[in-house]
RNA sequence: GUGAGUGUAGCCCAGAGGUUUAAGGCGCCAGGUUGUGGCCCUGGAGAUCGAGGGUUCAAAUCCCUCCACUCACCCCA
């Protein structure tokens, strides 16, 4: 038997309220910023993640999708949205537009990982990216939208992390020393940390092993590091988090996976036991460029949906109750079945939603299928019914019947609440 | 990539070498007399016991190899 590939999975109508729930969420989020939906292809030009300076991340180096079409173009399957969201900026010259252009998307993306709670080979993202402006205002208004997006979708215990890790200038200060003070510690570090201090010194930071932990502790710290323009770009940020009451800690631990962050770094975690972080995001002044563009900043965002389900689940939201199902439609007998798609097709063209019974079912088993069908009502057109043009119309709660005229029923069923 | 646990019908699961023609529950289908669901009763369909190989007179039950799932590490949403 086939089965969904490791790591993807269907998903089955009895999730999708779940799915919709948080959809809808976004969108109207979005809206309220003045953000734009865009979506991207689920396939890019492999450079588009490979370019220059993206080595040294797990992400690009060994978990990306990475295959030759059948024209020997190597493409990849995205491993993340920003980066295609800048190339769609570049390639559609959205820096024509007043700026800073502010987008959202929501959709999959793919990793090549083991799978395990909370982490998928295909998952989706909802991430926004504001683009075109380095002002701190726009990072603040990125971690309310964040902050806001959480909260409307009832996650109420969650801390916001936040740091700087500084921008081309000033990081190979700080990456130097932050070297220089690991190198007297080598030998105590993990072996994931001996190849990080190689690899991607930063990531020495979050390591979670004890030891790991204790000498980060005393590292040296990014922010003061940091030159005097990121340092004041820093300290408007937090000024303006504190003119919107957004609570947050600092972290000078904090660092992020992706390559391209630059300045503003930040994450959102659930108080809630959930193993895996929840939404992240930062600062890319840099990123615009390393595409071919002209110089540009921009910053944002990216939650994984799978993760927030999880812990919406978890805390046993209550969904909005699901729309009731469609009228089902009972027949007995060929000339009865014959009306009753002329009538299901009618009801439809009146905008009525109508399931008809197919088969030749017994009309115990049709009304057993309307009630496993979840339907309000049920007609039911039998011999009786053909002859005098009228239909019987059960209440599916109640019980009751009536006896409908056929011609009737649509204007009948449009008083209903169904 | 590393480590641990698990894999019996759509779902939950009994079963730990020989009357197992693999049990039960949910769900599904059909009946419980003539055209009526949700409760109850009865019956039925549905499983090459994850796949392949091996040990044995005999394997769902033991061994090996894969594969998948779950969880953790790595990494990250």
């Amino acid at each position: 038997m086939y089965k969904a590939p490791r790591g993807t999975s269907d998903i089955l109508p009895s999730e999708q309220p779940y799915w919709k729930y948080i959809e809808q969420k976004v969108i109207s989020l979005c809206q309220l910023y003045g953000y734009q939906f865009l979506s991207t292809p689920i396939i890019e030009d492999s450079r588009l993640f490979t370019r220059k300076r993206a080595g040294g991340t797990d992400i690009v180096d060994k978990e990306m999708y990475i295959f030759k079409d059948r024209g020997g173009q190597e493409l990849a399957l995205k491993p993340e949205g920003t980066a295609p969201v800048c190339r769609a900026y570049l390639e559609h010259g959205l820096f024509n537009l007043p700026q800073p252009v502010r987008l959202y998307y929501i959709g999959a993306t793919f990793r090549y990982e083991r799978p395990q709670a909370g982490r998928y080979r295909q998952h989706h993202q909802f991430g926004i990216e504001a683009i075109g402006d380095a002002d701190p205002a726009l990072d603040a208004e990125v971690i309310e939208i964040a902050q806001r997006f959480l909260l409307s979708l009832g996650i109420q215990e969650f801390s916001i992390q936040l740091n700087s890790i500084g921008c081309k200038a000033c990081r190979p200060q700080y990456i130097e020393a932050l070297k220089r003070y690991y190198s007297a510690y080598e030998d105590s570090l993990c072996l994931d940390c001996k190849t990080r201090l190689e690899k991607n010194p930063l990531r020495l930071l979050d390591c979670k092993n004890e030891r790991c932990q204790e000498i980060a502790e005393k590292a040296p710290k990014t922010a003061d590091f940091l030159c005097r323009e990121c340092q004041t770009h820093f300290h408007s940020l937090q000024e303006y988090l504190g003119i919107l009451d957004i609570p947050f800690q600092l972290n000078h631990r904090l660092v992020r996976g992706l390559d391209y962050y630059t300045r503003t770094v930040f994450e959102i975690q659930p108080r809630k036991e959930t193993p895996q972080g929840v939404l992240g995001g930062g600062r890319y002044d840099d990123l615009i460029e390393d595409l071919g563009g002209k110089p540009t900043p921009a910053v944002g965002f990216a939650a994984g949906i799978e993760r927030l389900l999880l812990n919406l689940k978890e805390q046993g939201i209550a969904l909005p109750p699901p729309p009731k199902g469609a009228v089902f439609i009972a027949f007995l007998g060929k000339e009865a079945k014959n009306e009753a798609m002329k009538l299901a097709s009618s009801l439809r063209g009146d905008g009525i939603a109508a399931i008809e019974s197919v088969g030749d079912k017994s009309l115990k088993a049709q009304l057993k299928q309307a009630n496993g069908r979840d339907s309000s009502y049920t007609i039911i057109i039998g011999k009786e019914e053909l002859e005098t043009q009228n239909a019987v119309l059960r209440n599916m709660k109640s019980g009751e019947q009536k006896t409908i005229p056929l011609s009737q029923l649509a204007a009948v069923l449009k008083q209903t609440r169904l």
